[in-house]
DNA sequence: CAGGGCAGGATTGGCGACAATATCGTTGCC
DNA sequence: GGCAACGATATTGTCGCCAATCCTGCCCTG
């Protein structure tokens, strides 16, 4: 495995600990993180998850407040739509880029990772294709060769995976998404910048129209 | 001058000095900064500086190699460039969401700045140009009511600052970038969406092409 | 019976000291 | 004369303790 992992050098262990276990869900939102629970836990001092706390804290995973401690934070699904945006307009840039310098090797890689969704939506397998779907935004991110930005995508996304996730799980939500997963990859397997732009966009104005028919559900569900 | 809390809420004060001492230029690209200086520097205890430095190593400004310090980040052109265009279309987005939600107070306001943008490069006073330029910038982020967005754009900016104002500084620069930020400001303070993202995108296009002039130049007087 | 004040417990914040590690200068050897 | 190993120093990383702050439940009072 040559390269590059995603995240990987440098940053402190016990943070990725402690924001798999977020993501995951070991912890909801609103759940209070008490530091000496979280040390006893994962058996590492208060100190490490203390200033792992700080990090995710300035990630804007996890929510500070003086004196009283660190809770996972609620995203609100109106932020959840304004990350979405941001992310519509940075990854169609990505995309662009991707489709300018993209190498043959990369073109089967993207090509597998096609074949492979088409196999997941056909079998149903909901959650190994939102696997994929993760991986390709990644990827496609990764080949634009724009490092400083994947960071910040990747910070922004952290905030958003658990709409992310409950939307994927949404009945015919994939009939609709493959589709556009399928033009990005063509567009830029096909190295046609202004098609990989628009796709990419097309496709995350997509999830927000999505997010946008969630919350309003949601909202009224409450009632 | 009284206040610009731009990044006040919560965040450590001592964070903010050192960011402040760095972007001031008070520590050159590859200085080592070390904790103990810095403590007694600003009169805090090396914890503290500590926790700081962990933040402003996150935030890309300083570059943390473990157990070797902390030294300041030299962002190479090619990156500054990068970053540039991510704000070209992020800050395009933001135009397009201003121009929709723009008061007429805002609008007043954006109307002063207009003027006092005219009035400085008239009188060639280009730090005070500059100054008015990050103003603006950040203002129409905030205008468009995107926190989140608003918070990722900062990190990124404070990367790039020490490029952005060694161009602001060229001669001739402020004639061909003026226009351009007065058509931003007519198209939000005219309400109109389209236009508005187009001269957020013309603009740091032109910052783009100037970035990559200032590399060449650079480069060249190298060898 | 309701409201306000008060103590007890729990949790975080900060500080200092100690241990681990890298860097640099020196010395000795080939 | 150059190179390698070694020791001294400077700097970071981590741990444990104590003070500050906040929340909870109880008791006293009106």
């Amino acid at each position: 495995m040559s390269a590059a992992p995603s995240i990987p050098p440098g940053s402190d262990p016990v943070v990725e600990v402690i924001r798999a276990a977020i993501v995951r869900g070991d912890h909801v939102p609103d759940q209070r993180l008490v530091e000496v629970d979280l040390a006893e836990r994962f058996s590492v001092s208060r100190g490490a998850v203390r200033s792992a706390l700080l990090q995710l804290g300035n990630e804007g995973l996890v929510e500070r407040i003086p004196n009283r401690g660190a809770r996972v934070r609620a995203v609100p699904p109106a932020e959840a739509i304004e990350i979405t945006e941001v992310r519509m307009v940075v990854e169609g840039l990505c995309a662009a880029k991707a489709a300018q310098r993209v190498t043959d090797a990369e073109i089967a890689e993207l090509r597998e990772i096609r074949a492979e969704m088409i196999a997941a939506v056909e079998a149903g397998e909901v959650v190994i294709y939102s696997r994929l779907n993760n991986r390709l935004h990644r990827r496609l991110v990764e080949l634009s060769g724009q490092a400083t930005t994947g960071g910040a995508l990747e910070r922004l996304r952290g905030q958003s995976v658990r709409h992310q996730f409950r939307l994927a799980l949404q009945p015919g939500r994939p009939a609709v998404s493959l589709p556009e997963h399928l033009a990005i990859i063509d567009a830029v397997c096909g190295r046609d910048p202004v098609a990989a732009e628009q796709a990419a966009r097309g496709h995350l104005g997509s999830v927000i129209h999505a997010l946008r028919m969630s919350a309003d559900t949601a909202s009224s569900r409450a009632s």
